[in-house]
RNA sequence: GCCCGGGUGGCGGAACUGGUAGACGCUACGGACUUAAAAUCCGUUGUCCGCAAGGACGUGCGAGUUCGAGUCUCGCCCCGGGCACCA
């Protein structure tokens, strides 16, 4: 073993040991622990960036960590290999998707073995391999047969220039990224998945997951976005049929001054037919962005349809407009407005000169003016005839009661999620197993048909599904009537691929089912990392499907992750990194240069994993900096002389304090690795002991072995973060065995003992002095010994004492 | 616009339950070693006043609660993430 620290070699020795050992190959043991340890699987986008190799860093502490604790750990990976960047590349560079994909999974996956991570590599998925993907197109096709599927229109971004479906992504500011061409509106059937059969649930089991942050809690609970309200019927001059709104505030009903319909709703549509500025105005709104964000920000339009609506109890006639801001997919499609107690309404009121009523006011009697804003929390109703003086609750009881008595309106629940629309129009991705049928309709592909693979021999332009003009993919047999039909050319949104992999990973070889067996031991993920970006979309689909495939008797875990960590993002420049962006730091170079082990504990140390992490290239040789200096201290105790076990009753001061450092190092390192995830304090802390065995004056046997204690237990604790160097100094201190298969040290509370120590004096709040006190001094003894101080006498001088806090343990505060 | 985070020295960050603000590291400066440089080692490093002892100020801004607030409450400002076809 070289005497200087040499990354390359050391690292490339720790490699071929867990090679060739197998180490990180698990099969299932009922007999031991198990512990899941998954990080969201990677895009394959050409090579690692610095987020990856956070997320990914993180995970594999956990994992080593775990596997120290005695649990048996799988710690898998694979490629969610679908995706727009390799269409992308493939029409910049004339490279089929498929081999632009595998050959950047082959040299992503040499990457991740550079830097160490601990994979059962046995276990890798690549989601766009047929056997792969066949178990989504059977559960859809089961989705299907269960009516949890179901086909309707909806609308897509198309380039008229491109002849394609955009993305969102792709439209910047209503144009398409590559022709700079007007987006339009299609409305074209689409595929999509009854995620709100389960929104309850969803939403009901947030309350049962401790292991998910508070935050990806809310943002969950706020996008299912359940509300109790009242569905109210109100007549409509010279229509048949009533207008129905959603409402959850029927308390404010007697402040309805106009009602506002989306415009594909039917009054909009038949008030179009007859009034010019009215269609005019209809079809303006159809040139609007999809996007949510688009939707809120723009300024909210409007005009008056001409014909009114009554109101259920004063009987008056109230202007129905039709407005651009009324969605039609939530709720009826239709609104009340009342300006006096909702924001937008107000602002929607105020702009069109529409009349703004008080019916609420504050329940504490304070006095507000609704000329200026809205008043939009609960009170006490007033200005509402039989209602007035009512809270909230009562008024909406009332209301409720009064409409459902006669049968102008129900109570009801919404939600704010929709259906998940996973029809893509796009090439690269997995078909969607249906076949349409003159005769029969829609027809999922039969269970001995599947999988529908995708050709990867194409050519791909850019200009629609290349799927489209293959006659050999496209023409089929209806699988019900067996007369000529054509193959669905649509593939799944990626996301699908993302909603069950974690549970494919305990049976990744098995060709006869979806999930096996070995799914009921590996599942559910003990240990889930991941970005923060993905706290929504990916997090509540992959939910959604776990409570399918449990439904299915496919698996018996209610929840996917027990224990959820999202990682914050790595920024730079102030912005994400990521390959959208264009903006990503190649980790190879870093590699390269300093080692893995440098890049991991840079990455560790730089932010608690949670927190946004600005990149920035100083602070690696810091690192680098650090570990040689930690090499250079194991070589020259070992170089020293022997050492002597320690013998915990025959220690001086001094190896009684670098002994007590030592294990106050375990009981730190512990609980920030296994229960607080800080890395970076958990460093911070092996540093300090580093630094006290270097201060430490080595003379006898005995102060070695104090030494050796504190030396081998930073190499223990430092192993799940910088594993080969670990490993070799391990080696380097006379051990045959791998820290990887040691146990983690266990804290001798005996060292940690202390005769006295030190407190704090405040006078007031302010810091003044310092006593030394016995550990187990009383507290007159404490404030007799605080009250000595000369500093302390300085301030208190002959001001009377009003009070004295001791704070044992820490403080003493005079209060005069 | 709405929802969720965040804001602490020159920089990344620490302070876990309301109790020493700035651990650990980087940078910078000074010193040692060297013919010299690099590397390494030692020291200093929130601002201001002071020879020192020590003091005043200081956690985005403004108020409040408390013996005591980076931490809790209210109101603002700024930055990041998500908003359903980026993954």
């Amino acid at each position: 073993m070289d005497a200087s620290y040499n990354p390359e070699a050391v690292e490339q020795e720790a490699r071929d040991y867990w090679e060739a050992e197998r180490c990180f190959e698990v099969g299932e043991d009922a007999g031991k622990d198990k512990f899941y340890c998954l990080t969201m699987f990677p895009y394959p986008s050409g090579q690692l960036h610095m987020g990856h190799v956070r997320v990914f860093t993180i995970n594999d502490v956990i994992a080593r960590y775990q596997r120290m604790q005695g649990k048996h750990v799988l710690q898998p990976m694979g490629w969610d290999a679908f995706g727009m960047p390799a269409e992308n590349a493939a029409i910049k560079r004339g490279v089929p998707p498929a081999k632009w994909t595998y050959q950047n999974i082959e040299y992503m996956r040499d990457q991740l073995k550079r830097l160490g991570y601990g994979y059962d590599w046995t276990r890798e998925l690549t989601t766009c391999k047929p056997e792969y993907y066949r178990w989504e197109q059977w559960l859809f096709t089961r989705m299907f047969e269960q009516g949890l599927v179901y086909r309707k229109n909806s609308v897509v971004n198309w380039d008229p220039v491109d002849q394609t479906v955009l993305a969102n992504e792709q439209v910047i500011d209503g144009r398409g990224w590559r022709s700079d061409a007007p987006v339009e509106l299609r409305e074209i059937p689409q595929w999509f998945m009854k995620i709100t059969a389960y929104a309850d649930e969803l939403l009901d089991f947030l309350d049962r997951m401790p292991g998910w942050p508070d935050s990806v809690k809310t943002m969950q609970r706020n996008w299912i976005g359940r509300s109790e309200g009242v569905e109210l019927m109100f007549d409509v001059e010279g229509e048949d049929e009533a207008l129905s709104v959603f409402t959850t505030r029927p308390d404010t009903i007697m402040g309805i001054t106009y009602m506002a319909v989306a415009p594909e709703h039917a009054l909009a549509t038949k008030a179009a037919t007859a009034d010019a500025e009215v269609a005019a105005f209809v079809e303006k709104c159809k040139q609007m962005q999809t996007a949510e964000a688009a939707l809120e920000t723009m300024e909210k339009k409007g005009m008056p349809i001409g014909i009114s609506a009554i109101h259920p109890l004063s009987g008056e006639r109230i202007p129905i407009w039709v407005g651009n801001f009324v969605l039609m997919s939530y709720g009826t499609g239709a609104v009340m407005g009342v300006p006096g107690h909702d924001h937008r309404d107000w602002e929607f009121a105020d702009k069109h000169g529409l009349p703004i009523v008080q019916v609420i006011t504050p329940s504490d009697g304070s006095e507000i003016d609704i000329g200026k804003g809205a008043y939009v929390e609960y009170g006490r109703v007033i200005n509402s005839g039989d209602i007035d003086g009512m809270d909230y609750r009562q008024a909406f009881d009332a209301i409720a009661d009064k409409s459902e008595a006669e049968g102008r309106g129900q109570r009801k629940i919404n939600y704010r999620l929709r259906d998940w629309g996973v029809s893509r129009q796009r090439y690269w991705g997995a078909p969607i197993p249906i076949i349409y049928c003159a005769d029969c309709d829609a027809v999922p592909v039969p269970e001995d048909q599947l999988p529908v693979i995708l050709p990867e021999d194409v050519e791909f332009t850019g200009y629609g599904s290349p799927l489209k003009e293959m006659p050999e993919f496209v023409d089929a047999e209806c699988p019900r009537c067996g007369k000529p039909a054509q193959r669905e050319t649509d593939t799944f949104d990626t996301f699908v691929e993302s909603s069950w992999y974690f549970a494919r990973y305990a049976s990744p070889d098995c060709d006869s089912a979806m999930l096996d067996e070995r799914e009921g031991y590996w599942m559910p993920v003990d240990q889930y990392t991941g970005g923060i970006e993905h706290a929504i979309l990916h997090l509540l689909y992959a939910r959604f499907f776990q409570k399918v495939m449990r439904d299915f008797g496919l698996s018996s875990a209610d929840e996917p992750f027990t224990n959820l960590l999202t990682q914050g993002m790595v920024l730079k420049d102030g912005a994400k990194m990521s390959k959208a962006k264009g903006n990503t730091v190649d980790p190879q170079q870093l590699i390269e240069k300093y080692g893995a082990d440098t890049v991991r504990l840079f990455m560790m140390f730089a932010s608690p994993p949670e927190q946004a992490l600005e990149w920035s290239d100083e602070g690696v040789q810091g690192a680098s900096r650090f570990l040689r200096r930690f090499w250079n201290a194991v070589q020259a105790h070992v170089a020293d002389g022997d050492a002597v076990p320690v013998d915990k009753d025959s220690l001086n001061d001094e190896q009684r304090d670098l002994r007590r450092k030592t294990h106050q190092t375990i009981a730190k390192v512990s609980d920030d690795i296994g229960r607080r995830y800080t890395f970076n304090t958990a460093i911070a802390a092996a540093m300090e002991l580093l630094n006290a065995i270097n201060r430490f004056e080595v003379e006898t046997p005995e102060d070695r072995g104090v030494v050796r204690e504190a030396l081998e237990t930073v190499v223990l604790v430092l192993s799940p973060i910088v594993p080969h160097i670990c490993h070799a100094l391990w080696h380097v201190m006379g051990h045959a065995s791998a820290p990887v298969d040691e146990s983690w040290p266990v804290v001798d509370q005996s060292a940690l003992q202390q005769d006295m120590i030190e407190i704090i004096v405040q006078v007031n709040g302010k810091l003044r002095g310092r006593i030394s006190v016995a550990s187990d001094a009383d507290k007159e003894a404490i404030s007799a010994l605080a009250l000595a101080d000369k500093n302390v006498q300085r301030f208190v001088a002959d001001k009377q004492i009003r009070k004295t806090i001791i704070v044992p343990g820490r403080l003493v505060n005079v209060v005069v």
